[in-house]
This record gives C-alpha cells, sequence and structure tokens, in this order.
DNA sequence: TAATACATTATATTAATTCTAAACTGTTGA
DNA sequence: TCAACAGTTTAGAATTAATATAATGTATTA
C-alpha cells in the first residue's frame, strides 16, 4: 500500500478517479520489479492472489483497455485466440517461445534498427515490431 | 474450374481427398493472380460469391488448417480478434494499415536482415517477422 | 461394387471479449 | 459539509471466433 499515494497521482493526472480497483491492479501491474507481459486471465489471478478485494473481470478489462489509452501498457500482436499485454511501454521486440508461451523482451539495442526500402503513399509508420518465434534447439541429439 | 486438375493433384500429393470443398476452396485462394491475405469470414463471403456449391463454415476452418499444416497458407500474428491468413508462404514481412484493418505484402528484399544480438539458451529462432504499422500521413496540412 | 476410412455438415460448445443497466462511489460546488 | 452528478463497478447477458460432436455423405481401394 506505500505506492498507493503515486497511483493516486497518476490516476488523476490521467484523469482517472482513483478507485480501490485501479489503484490495486496499478499495484499488481506496476510495483513489480521487472516489466512483464500478461493475458487478462493472468492478470485476474494474480489479482486474484495478492489482493484483499475483489474486482470483477469486467472491471478488469475497462482498466486495461483505459492504461492502455494512456499509454500505460502496449498490446502485443500475437496469433493467439487471446491479447498479451506489456507492462514495458518502451519500444522493443520480443521471442516469443512457442513451446511455453511465453513473450520475452529483446531490447531495442539488441536489434539493429530495421530499414523498410518501401513506402505506402500517403502512409506514414507509426511503429515496427520484431517478433521473433524460437523453439528448443535440438541440434544436441548427436 | 480449368486448374481443377493441378488442385486435385495437389491434394491428391499432401494426403488430403480432392473433394469438391476443398477444390473450390483451392481455386478461390490459388487461382487468383496475386498472393493475398483473408480472415475466415472474407473466404466464406469469397466462396458464397463465386461458388455454385456451399461450403459449411466448418470445413472452411478444417479445410484452412489442413492447408496450415501443408505449408500452402501462413497465419499472420494481428492483435486482432480474428486469424489472418496469407496465401503468400514465402518468407516476408508486412505493413498492417490500422485505419483501413489491411495488411500489405513487405517483400524480404525490401527489409534489411533483421539482426537479434541476443540468443537464449537452449532456444533456436525458427521465424522472425517484421510487422510495421502504418496511418494516414498528414502532414500535408500547412 | 462393397467395405472402409476420410470428409462434410448442422449443431452444440467453448472461451475471450464486450455490452448492459442497475447499484455504487469519488468529486465538486453551494 | 453534503447533495447532486458524473464516472465506476458489477453480475450477468450477449457476442463472436473458433472448436468439438456425431450423424450423414463420399472418395478410395480391393
Ligand atoms: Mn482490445
Ligand atoms: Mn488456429
Ligand atoms: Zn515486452
Ligand atoms: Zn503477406
Amino acid at each position: 500500500m506505500a505506492y498507493a499515494d503515486q497511483y493516486i497521482d497518476k490516476l488523476r493526472k490521467s484523469g482517472l478517479r482513483p478507485t480501490k480497483q485501479r489503484i490495486k491492479i496499478c499495484e499488481v501491474l506496476f510495483d513489480a520489479e521487472k516489466t512483464f507481459h500478461f493475458t487478462i486471465k493472468e492478470l485476474v489471478k494474480i489479482i486474484e492472489n495478492q489482493a484483499n478485494i475483489k474486482v470483477s473481470l469486467a472491471t478488469v478489462y475497462n482498466t486495461v483497455h483505459a492504461f492502455m489509452k494512456k499509454g500505460y501498457l502496449k498490446e502485443i500482436p500475437l496469433n493467439a485466440s487471446q491479447s498479451y499485454y506489456d507492462t514495458n511501454v518502451t519500444h522493443h521486440h520480443h521471442f516469443f517461445d512457442e513451446e511455453e508461451n511465453k513473450l520475452i523482451d529483446i531490447h531495442q539495442d539488441d536489434v539493429d534498427e530495421v530499414n523498410i526500402k518501401r513506402t505506402i503513399p500517403g502512409k506514414k509508420i507509426k511503429s515496427v515490431e520484431v517478433i521473433a518465434k524460437i523453439v528448443s534447439d535440438n541440434q544436441s541429439q548427436k
């Protein structure tokens, strides 16, 4: 609860009322040591485990969408049937481990600037994301 | 119907029985001048329009999955609520037009090799895909 | 052509997400 | 301070992509 005030400020500045549900979700998402990736289902589970309050599924969806709109969360394009979200909102890329269904960050510095030698008339590039799918390296089978 | 024989061969070689539904779907997907991207919903609509036969939704799903397994189609990772498929199965990248919800191919030659300076122990990279989101360029507002 | 394995279909089911509308709460200004 | 209001939460319903089911139909093979 130590960081609650900071989240109250953050929410107020965004024009979002600091309700106890939103503060709790902030704690779960932004208190963490490291940024992380999550699905809605996973987020609900984390809240259930570490929260003293109950937050409805609808509120979790509402809040995640509100935070995305404010730029506090990013949605990660994956061909899954569910959305993945990222608390790391800096520009970066991803490995996607197809066996464990887990995203792993690749810092921008670890990928040479992606140079696209093609343009679409009347359009500009808003973002460029690289997704590298990875699987177990079983070349060790001599 | 001219290419039907070719598809019959293709299907037979894949161990798929050449049914009239599958041949029709082949025609829709592979007769086209150019490769293209589609959702299941769109594919169903195309079939409805140009086919003399009815193909059930279940068969469309089954067939698309069978073709993916055989490498005749690729699934494109997008943060949409539905899957996009690609009849271009060569290695290439995409623009995604967020305003028109359309994918545009970027040939491999038009993107410098993506060099990822990071590895995950025990894992190897299976594929690397770039998605560049594009929006209208309204800088012309002087 | 009969037997069989494979395929199609209508329909039911699942599951992520969104919607609804009633109850609740944070904010504001008198 | 507190009533009024706008914004928020909630349970549950609705929506929708995708998958499963199981009965019927068809391509293949001998
Ligand atoms: Mn969304
Ligand atoms: Mn699929
Ligand atoms: Zn990330
Ligand atoms: Zn493509």
